[in-house]
RNA sequence: GGUUCCGUAGUUCAAUGGAUAGAAUGAAGGAUUCCGGUUCCUUUGAUUGGGGUUCGAGUCCCCACGGGAUCACCA
């Protein structure tokens, strides 16, 4: 049993004993004690006050006392103004590290909690690649399945690839058009870029387009638009994608190939992956028997024109479109028929979907319809929503091209982080093949710690130079610490000093002992998940935890420390903490170098 | 305009309704450097405004102001 849970069962029976009042748990505030006063725990008392009839101060006395005679552990209290705070014996914390230092796996929970998940994430469109805003999708989707894993979870990562409409065969046409037969292998390019630039290329063939006809013929802009040539080839060909074409889908597939090969490495560069990958172009058709039925049970309705929609007015929302006048789907019907789908499939206690704040109207919309159609799940279905990210230089526009480029993006960081370490020359011995491991690491520490450390809900500023700074609150900076304590214990183990348990007669000193506590904190921390920001609780906690490190190893000295049991402590002590960061970044998907 | 999210030091981010709102970075000064690009200390500086609920509000409620997102027979 955990000092927290011993300490909150011996409140509720304090307060029993002391003013015979019954408490629930969850009305018991524990926090740990702010540094300037004395004392590991605080327990706040105001919510006793209405039992005890007494002051603040008052009963937070009688509660210490009660506390202090009656739990070992409990060393000393002293109460400041409403608040408890308790002092845990030192033995008690090295007890806690020697417990740590038996587990590799700290920080994780190992039984099974029998609640399952699937976290879609990701689901990038086929015609072009992946850019910044995808980064903080799937760097958010990997983690908290991380997350949710660690706590016993079982969890289903997937990708929906939207592979199929009208976008797609714009770039087909622009490709059949202007490449003259070139495929990603004779220019040597990534698939995904390839065919992002005839997307590109379409599209100012088609501005071309309109402005031609808008000078030649005299139309107006609207009309246009929507006469363009090449706009109408797209059209045609989607139609003809629709009747299974035999030529068209052959290039379809084809493109969709290169394009998909392209994501395959960008997802390796970034570290993360999927259970199970889903196609829109074999999903698209579902949902629409479901809508049917639903309109058959009166509980949507059909328009004179022949489409159906569902009436939302009473939930304060407006009519939403599900099927057609021509009785096709659009994005909600499909949305529906994949969800029911999956949940018949895998019966999970939650979906959760990772897409940005700009679809948190359909989210919305499809719990709530899901939900009239009857079905049970409808409110297993949770929507992680997360805000833009923007550049120093300010917004990304696709239109102005000031869009960031995932691949672009890596790149530039490993470039950095190699001219930086190459320059402090600390990898000397290491060949190129490991330092370009190292660089990688760096690179992707800094890009992946900055973006998860904010709340995702925020829009966020990403300033990719901060990001790489070996100083301040950056992934690089804790990656350090961390090559700092396994050069301590390779020093160490030179010598011919492994750390072991740490003796319990040990006086702990106060730095020591915050630094235990934090790590102890670990699991707590991870805990959170339920929460949309446990990557950004995570992140801010590794971070707290390498500061608090540097500080204590600041103070004293590891190496030369000539009494062999304080300095096989605290040896220990910087192992642990080591693994301890090293587990929490794991989460995040961040790797730790040994030496940088 | 409707809906919704956000608004915290110069800047980038924190703060389960709890104590004197924390870090980082920037600027100024000082101390230290046991393998490390250090590290530490001091100074500077913030809850958009107004009401309300509460023993207690950055946090919850209402209003105003400012910003983002969304409001397609697109996905």
């Amino acid at each position: 049993m955990n000092i927290e849970s011993l300490l909150t069962a011996k409140v509720i029976e304090a307060v029993k004993e002391c003013y015979g009042a019954e408490v629930e748990s969850d009305k018991i505030q524990l926090q740990a004690t702010r540094k300037e006063f004395a004392g590991d725990l605080t327990v706040v008392v105001f919510p006793f006050t209405r039992f005890s009839k007494k002051s603040p101060e008052e009963t937070g006395k009688e509660l210490g006392e009660y506390l202090k005679s009656h739990i070992e552990e409990v060393k000393d209290y002293n109460v400041v103004k409403g608040f408890l705070n308790v002092e845990i014996s030192s033995a008690y914390w090295l007890e806690v590290l020697n417990e740590v230092s038996r587990d590799s796996k700290y920080g994780y929970r190992h039984e099974k909690s029998g609640h399952s998940y699937m976290i879609e994430y990701s689901s990038p469109n086929t015609n072009k690649p992946l850019h910044l805003g995808h980064i903080r999708n799937n760097l958010l989707g990997w983690s908290v399945s991380e997350i949710q894993k660690a706590n016993g979870h079982e969890v289903k990562m997937v990708n929906l690839v939207n592979d199929r409409g009208i976008h797609i065969c714009k770039s087909m046409i622009a490709w059949k058009k202007f490449a003259n037969g070139a495929t990603p292998e004779s220019v040597g390019m990534k698939g995904d870029h390839f065919v992002g630039d005839y997307y590109v290329r379409f599209d100012k063939e088609y501005k071309a387009q309109v402005k031609q006809l808008m000078t030649e013929k005299g139309l107006d802009e609207e009309e246009a638009k929507k006469q363009a040539p090449i706009l109408l080839e797209a059209q045609d060909m989607l139609r003809k994608w629709e009747a299974g074409d035999e030529e068209t889908v052959a290039l379809w597939r084809t493109m969709n190939g290169w394009v998909l090969k392209g994501f395959d490495e960008t997802y390796r560069l970034m570290g993360v992956g999927f259970d199970k990958v889903y196609f829109e172009s074999q999903t698209y058709k579902k949902g629409r028997d479901i809508v049917l039925k639903g309109l058959a049970d009166g509980v949507l309705y059909r328009k004179d024109t022949g489409s159906v929609w569902a009436d939302l007015t009473g939930d304060g929302l407006d009519h939403k479109l599900l099927l057609r006048d021509d009785g096709t789907s659009v994005y909600m019907t499909q949305d529906i028929g994949t969800a029911y789908e999956r949940f018949n499939e895998f019966d999970m206690d939650e979906m959760i979907y990772v897409v940005g704040n700009e679809q948190n109207y359909h989210f919305q919309v499809l719990s709530l319809i899901c939900g009239k159609l009857g079905f049970a799940w409808a409110n297993k279905i949770k929507h992680l929503s997360y805000g833009m990210v923007e550049l120093p230089e300010g917004k990304m526009k696709s239109r102005e091209g000031t869009v960031v480029d995932a691949d672009d993006l890596m790149q530039e960081m490993i470039n950095t982080a190699r001219e930086t370490s190459q320059e402090l020359g600390k990898l000397d011995g290491y060949s190129a093949e490991e330092a370009e491991d190292v660089y990688r690491k760096v690179a992707l520490g800094a890009l992946k710690y900055f973006i998860l450390k904010v709340d995702p809900k925020k829009t966020m500023l990403f300033n990719p130079k901060e990001s790489i700074d070996f100083n301040g609150n950056t992934g690089p900076f804790i990656q350090y610490t961390y090559a700092r304590i396994q050069s301590v214990l390779r020093k160490a183990a030179e010598a011919g000093t492994v750390p072991q348990e740490a003796s319990v007669h040990i006086a702990l000193s106060e730095k020591e002992q915050q630094l235990i506590k934090l790590i102890a904190k670990l699991p707590d921390v991870v805990g959170e998940a339920g929460t949309t920001y446990s990557p950004a609780l995570l992140a801010n906690y590794s971070y707290d935890l390498a500061k608090e490190f540097n500080q204590f190893y600041h103070d004293f000295s590891i190496l030369k420390e000539e009494n062999d049991s304080v300095k096989n402590f605290r040896l220990l002590l910087a192992k642990v903490c080591g693994e301890a960061i090293k587990n929490a970044m794991g989460m995040l998907g961040i790797e730790m170098p040994d030496r940088m």
